[in-house]
RNA sequence: GGUGAGAUGGGUGAGUGGCUGAAACCAACAGUUUGCUAAACUGUCGUACGGGUAACUGUACCGCGGGUUCGAAUCCCGCUCUCACCGCCA
């Protein structure tokens, strides 16, 4: 959520940035809208303010007259109050009123993008950032997609998935199962070696939690939901970890605070289906480790390199061929400032396949959170949350398995072995 | 699931209707003293939203939401959470 403050101080920018999300000029009226409502507010909040202030000296008044003996006074003071009163609810009701409005608005006004963002429409107009520098791995005609690989040597499951469960829940099995593992605890090393601390968070969150980085109300219907107990099932480790600091008020030198997770990610994903979704390319249920950062305004950027960085040494080291892409102003997410994407190319199916997302939210997440710092002046500030997949393992592991096919089976990175303990999966 | 106790500022903890945005202590911060450290002393020490160039000032918040009252941290109702015991259980 951005800050009214923000839309006053820099409305240019603002609309600059919000015209990268194809706002028409229609659509940036809610500009106005919203800078109307919120000085309608004040004027609201100062009436309001001022007869709240004479109803608390009256009745300071009347305790002294009650003290005093004075029965008559007070009773005249009490009558005098009564009209009072009434006006001051008819205020709060248009405070209310105001408010939920102004909150409407701001709610659903996505994040203003960096100037750094190519403009665009769709997911054609992303920028490469780094494309793979060498030739495109190429397999022989007899290559087989991941899910008939699956088949071959038993490693994964959707029907047996689809038994248990329902469409989208993979089974792994055997050394396919010992591959997720042997990832998990890779991403996990690779991140509490550059100084993340690990966190096993809670896989269910409540509503406020959902609200803080924004599913709610933007994504909501892509969360499994449970009435019961009103939780949800987190789409990510972002969710629970960033909202630790829900609330919270860092002290300045405590930045950045790196933090990663494990978690399995629930999505429903209604939508799409066919050839683009089969295997492991769209599932429901899908491990990931999340890295997460809260950082100083200033240094946020510089953090963003750092973890675009981190992502990339580990495509790096799992020989994987990979390229990175700047998200234009028309496919960023709504709360995003900055995301670059990272693609796997998956030499089977012969596409690229989304694997890692990286994001610079600025204070956007903070403002709903009201996750923010004490600056040198003491002044409260919001602080600024970045968060990336490192990484996201269904893809991985397709990719993986389609590209290191041999005869003799799949060859297993050098540095995944000693996590795995065998050299070839087959 | 049942019963009981509780929820106050960074922490401990007072406070049963007006003098309490909140005592006291601890922690923290700034200063004085000191050869240095410690101790002692002095001061500062919640958040948010407003008004004002500023000094300053208004309002709200004592788990959350309602209610009673001229006036609520304090009384009433509902909810949530925490702790203890019982039941069930990985």
């Amino acid at each position: 959520m951005l800050q009214v403050s923000v839309l006053r101080e820099n409305k240019e920018k603002v609309i600059q940035g919000l015209k990268k999300r194809n706002f028409s000029d229609q659509d940036l009226v809610i500009i106005d809208t919203i800078i109307v409502l919120d000085d309608e507010r004040k004027l609201i909040q100062k009436s309001l303010d001022d007869k709240l202030n004479i109803s608390n000296q009256v009745a300071a008044k009347i305790g002294q007259l009650i003290k005093n003996g004075e029965k008559g006074a007070a009773e005249a003071a009490k009558s005098e109050v009564a009209s009072l009163k009434k006006d001051i609810q008819q205020e709060e009701e248009k405070m209310r009123t105001v408010s939920t409005q102004l909150e409407t608005h701001l709610l659903n006004l996505p994040n203003v993008p960096h100037d750094s963002v190519p403009p665009g429409k769709s997911a054609d107009d992303n920028f490469v950032f780094q494309d793979w520098p060498q030739a495109l791995p190429e397999l022989p005609d007899t290559a087989l997609p991941h899910w008939d690989l699956a088949k071959k040597y038993d490693i994964f499951d959707l029907e047996l998935g689809t038994k248990i469960t329902g469409a989208g829940f993979p089974v792994y099995r055997k050394k396919g199962a010992r591959l997720q593992r042997a990832l998990i605890n890779f991403f996990l090393d690779q991140a509490t070696n550059e100084g993340f601390e690990e966190i096993i968070p809670p896989l269910m969150v409540n509503e406020a939690s959902a609200r803080g980085t924004g599913q709610i109300p933007d994504k909501e219907a892509q969360m499994y939901y449970i009435e019961r107990d009103d939780l949800y099932m987190i789409p990510t480790a972002e969710v629970p970890v960033t909202n630790i600091y829900r609330d919270v008020i860092l002290n300045e030198d405590q930045f950045p605070v790196k933090m990663t997770g494990y978690t399995p990610c629930f999505r429903r994903e209604a939508g799409s289906y066919g050839a683009h979704v089969r295997g492991l390319n769209r599932v429901h249920q899908f491990d990931k480790v999340e890295i997460v950062v809260l950082e100083h305004p200033d240094r946020s950027y510089q953090m963003l390199q750092q973890m675009i960085a981190h992502v990339s040494g580990l495509m790096e080291k799992l020989e994987l061929p990979y390229r990175i892409l700047h998200l234009c102003g028309g496919d960023m997410g709504f709360a995003s400032a900055s995301t670059y994407d990272f693609e796997v190319y998956s030499a089977a199916q012969k596409r690229w396949l989304e694997v890692s997302s990286v994001s610079n939210f600025e204070s956007f997440q903070a403002n709903r959170l009201k996750l923010r710092f004490r600056d040198g002046s003491k002044k409260t500030q919001l602080a600024h949350t970045l968060n990336g997949s490192a990484l996201a393992l269904a893809r991985i592991v397709a990719a993986l398995l389609e590209n290191n096919q041999t005869p003799e089976g799949i060859r297993i990175p050098d540095i995944l072995v000693p996590y795995t303990g065998f050299k070839i999966l087959n």
